[in-house]
DNA sequence: GACAAATGCTACGGGGTCGAAGTAATTTGC
DNA sequence: GCAAATTACTTCGACCCCGTAGCATTTGTC
C-alpha cells in the first residue's frame, strides 16, 4: 500500500485524549507505544517495498542477511528463532521458502541429530547483498534525523528494550565481542536459563 | 509466544557489522530501523496479550478505542482507514468482525450513500474501556524509561515521522485543536490534496 | 444534464504467520 | 542403563491481513 500522510499526528492526539480520560503515566506510556508503532509502520512499509523487489519478504530477507553476514556460513534454526524472535514454526516455513528458491540449504548438524543448520548458497549471498545495498540506499541512508539524533534515539530505545528484557543485558557485550562464536555451538542454548516467566 | 530475551543486543551487533561492511550513514539508519522494529515487537507482544484477553486483536481494539473515544459515536470507514493507516479491505473485515460481536453497528451516512458509518454500541464501549484500562495498567504504565526520557523519545519519533511524511504536519495542529470536528464531515477528505506520489 | 473521473466500500482469494500437537533425538536423574 | 524430561524441528490448521477487481455513488467538466 502506498503511504499517504494521515490527516494529523495520531500520537499527539491520542496523548491528549489519554490525559483527559486517564492518568499521566498511562498517557506517556501510550504515547511511546503509539509513536513506536507508527514509526514502525512508516519504515517497514519502505523496507517491504525494497525486499519485494528482490523476491523476498522482510522476514526472509532478515534470515538471509544474517546468514550472509555471519562468519559461519550456517546457523541453527533455533538460533535464528531465538535471536530474530521468530516462532519455530515460522522459521521452518521461512527456510522452506528460501530453500525452494535455492538461496539456502538445510544441512544436518554434525554432532546433534535433532538440530538442523541453514547454510547460505552462493546465489543466496548474492541476493542478500543486493537487497542490503538497495535497502541502504533507498531506506536506511535517508531515514530522517541528524546523526546525533539517530544515536540518541537508538540509545533511548536500547534502554527501553533492556528494561523490557528484550535481550540478555549481562551476556550481550561478551557475545558481541566474540562475533565468530555464534554459529557452531553444539548446544545452542544459553548456559544459564534466564528467569523469564 | 512468550517473550524470551534474545542472547544479545541485535541492534548493536548489526550496527557493528554494518560499520565494517557498509558506510556509517547506512549503519545509523539501519540501527534506527532495527531498534524501532525490536521495540515494536517487544511492545506489541504485550499489547496483543492484553487485547486477546478481551476478545480483540490489536487492530480491532484500535478501531474500537477510537470509536469509544471520539465525541461523535460514529466514524466513516474511510476516515478510519486514512487515520489508522489500515487498508480499506482490512477495515471492512475488522468492522465485519466487530459487528459479529455486537460491538459496532454499520449505519448509512445521512448525505452520502457511498459512505458507511461505524457506530459503537453500548457493549462496544464497555469492552473498549475495559481493554484500555487493562492496557494502561498492564503495559503503558510500566513501559520503561523516566517520564523525561519518554517525552524525549516521543519527540524524536515525531520528528522522524514528520520527515517521513507520516502525517500532515501543516494541518495537524489545527485538526487536533478542533477535536470534535473529525467525524461528521460529509466529504471526509482533506480539502487540499497532499502532494504524495 | 450527460459523460468521465474520482471516491467509498465490498467480495474474493491468497499469502504470511503462528499456536498446538506430534515426532525424533538428546540429556538428566536415579 | 533406562525412563522421564527437555530440546529441536515439522505438520497441521486456522486466523488475520490485504491486493485486486468490481460495483455503486458522487463530483467535475463541458
Amino acid at each position: 500500500m502506498g503511504f499517504n500522510a494521515a490527516p494529523f499526528d495520531v500520537v499527539e492526539a491520542s496523548r491528549r485524549v489519554w490525559l483527559q480520560r486517564w492518568n499521566p503515566e498511562a498517557a506517556s506510556g501510550m504515547a511511546v507505544f503509539t509513536a513506536v508503532l507508527r514509526s514502525y509502520q512508516l519504515l517497514i512499509d519502505q523496507v517491504n517495498a525494497v525486499t519485494r523487489r528482490h523476491g523476498l519478504t522482510f522476514a526472509r530477507y532478515q534470515v538471509l542477511a544474517w546468514l550472509a553476514t555471519d562468519p559461519e556460513p550456517s546457523l541453527t534454526l533455533s538460533w535464528i528463532s531465538n535471536t530474530l524472535r521468530i516462532p519455530p514454526a515460522t522459521v521452518t516455513d521461512i527456510i522452506d521458502r528460501l530453500e525452494d528458491d535455492k538461496l539456502v540449504r538445510r544441512v544436518p548438524h554434525p554432532s546433534d541429530a535433532r538440530t538442523t543448520l541453514a547454510e547460505i548458497t552462493a546465489r543466496g549471498r548474492k541476493v542478500a547483498d543486493a537487497a542490503t545495498e538497495d535497502l541502504n540506499v533507498t531506506v536506511y541512508e535517508s531515514v530522517g534525523l541528524s546523526e546525533r539524533k539517530r544515536t540518541a534515539l537508538v540509545e533511548l530505545l536500547a534502554e527501553l528494550r533492556a528494561e523490557g528484557n528484550e535481550f540478555d543485558v549481562d551476556q550481550s557485550r561478551a557475545v558481541i565481542e566474540g562475533v565468530g562464536s555464534r554459529a557452531g555451538r553444539p548446544k545452542g542454548g544459553p548456559e544459564d536459563e534466564a528467569d523469564v516467566a
